[in-house]
DNA sequence: GTCTATAGACAGATAGAC
DNA sequence: GTCTATCTGTCTATAGAC
């Protein structure tokens, strides 16, 4: 899961290497989110940033270093996420948890998802790497987490991958689509608020749809 | 919902135009699925159409015109698909059909589901037009469906809206995120029988998860 | 209707002074 | 570590011959 690329090794950062690099990082956030990796501008992002545009390949290699990186951030705090899940939790507290993170997720880090999603969707050329045997193995692991809890009785028999599946989809939608949930909703912004009825919307017919019974 | 920009007004289409419209159209369908308007290069398209790129600016203004064309499409699409629910429909029946119609959707035309979805996370900047007060209205009568069957006590008192979202998410997740499903799962791609189970998968959950009883 | 040639703006990346 | 100036390539769009 780790394929960060520093553009120099060895030494201890600086304050000032630290600070400009998370400058530089949260800027082209921003701008890989709206415009994808091959849309983006890196003259965009160092404005962004409040720095010339040099600085930036002083700081990271290039531009597919630079987007390697954000990608990373993103995905370390996604698995990190969806680990938490055990067999031995009771899937109704477990799955009620996991959606209220995640939905979190999108309120506070929407360009985050939005920056995967355009990966994705643009065909995860620079992701090659990451979906590994090893993700595919770890991505299994977690599907049996759900199936232990099917054969323990404890959910209908659902297929766990599916799952999965509408669980990562309707989550991150209110991230990634979160422009056309405003629009038709007549909102200029999703509040605190608009995002908890959401998690809780969800919750209910997502548990209720697996035969849990939603916790106290 | 329409808002065509024709390149030349008035003169019947030949069928030469029509030919090469179609072509260029398809391409460049492929091309801001992968890239997003900005990303997008025309060269590109003219290439995968077979045309010189200066052809693409007989045929439609600018990139902008032909995006606009290509994105037009899509939603009218989608639309028509949403419209057929009805309060007067059976709500097990006409969602059970209104989620297979969608995956069907994701599964032929994937590169469609794509342009907007990218359009929709860059801000959704060239579909202002599209969200007028006209699209909230029409989107609140959808809505209303939803809520009459819960008055006539049909289903169970979900959120329609956040219903909707759910509904939308989850079916376009299949076609936005079909990469990231066929490599977790060790696909080349997805077969008309993996969506047939993501299908059925869905709507059991969906509808048990709203107290509704599947149909035979 | 078609296509070559090119204009003019902007892309990513780097050299080299400070 | 920082920043100006610039190189090279690609972008959209168009002019004008056929």
């Amino acid at each position: 899961m780790t394929f960060e690329v520093p553009a120099h090794d060895g030494k201890p950062p600086s304050r000032i290497r630290q600070k400009n690099e998370q400058a530089i990082l949260k800027a082209a956030e921003d701008e890989f989110a709206r415009y994808g990796f091959k849309g983006a501008s890196m003259n965009a992002i160092a404005l962004g940033a409040g720095l010339p545009k040099a600085n930036l390949h002083y700081y990271f290699r290039n531009k597919l270093g630079l987007y390697i990186a954000v990608l990373s951030n993103i995905i370390e705090l996604w698995d990190s996420t969806f680990n938490a899940l055990t067999a031995e939790d009771d899937p109704a507290q477990a799955l009620t948890q996991y959606i209220h993170a995640k939905m979190e997720f999108s309120r506070r880090q929407p360009q985050a998802s939005r920056v995967f999603a355009m990966e994705i969707i643009s065909g995860g050329a620079c992701l090659t790497e990451y979906f590994t045997q090893d993700y595919i193995a770890w991505f299994q692991g977690r599907a049996a987490v759900f199936q232990a809890w099917i054969d323990a009785g404890k959910m209908d028999p659902v297929d766990p991958v599916h799952l999965i599946f509408l669980l990562w989809g309707s989550t991150q939608h209110y991230a990634d689509f979160s422009t056309q949930i405003c629009r038709v909703s007549g909102r200029t912004h999703l509040t605190k608020q608009d995002m908890q009825v959401a998690s809780d919307n969800l919750t209910r017919i997502i548990l209720k749809g697996c035969g849990l019974t939603p916790t106290a």
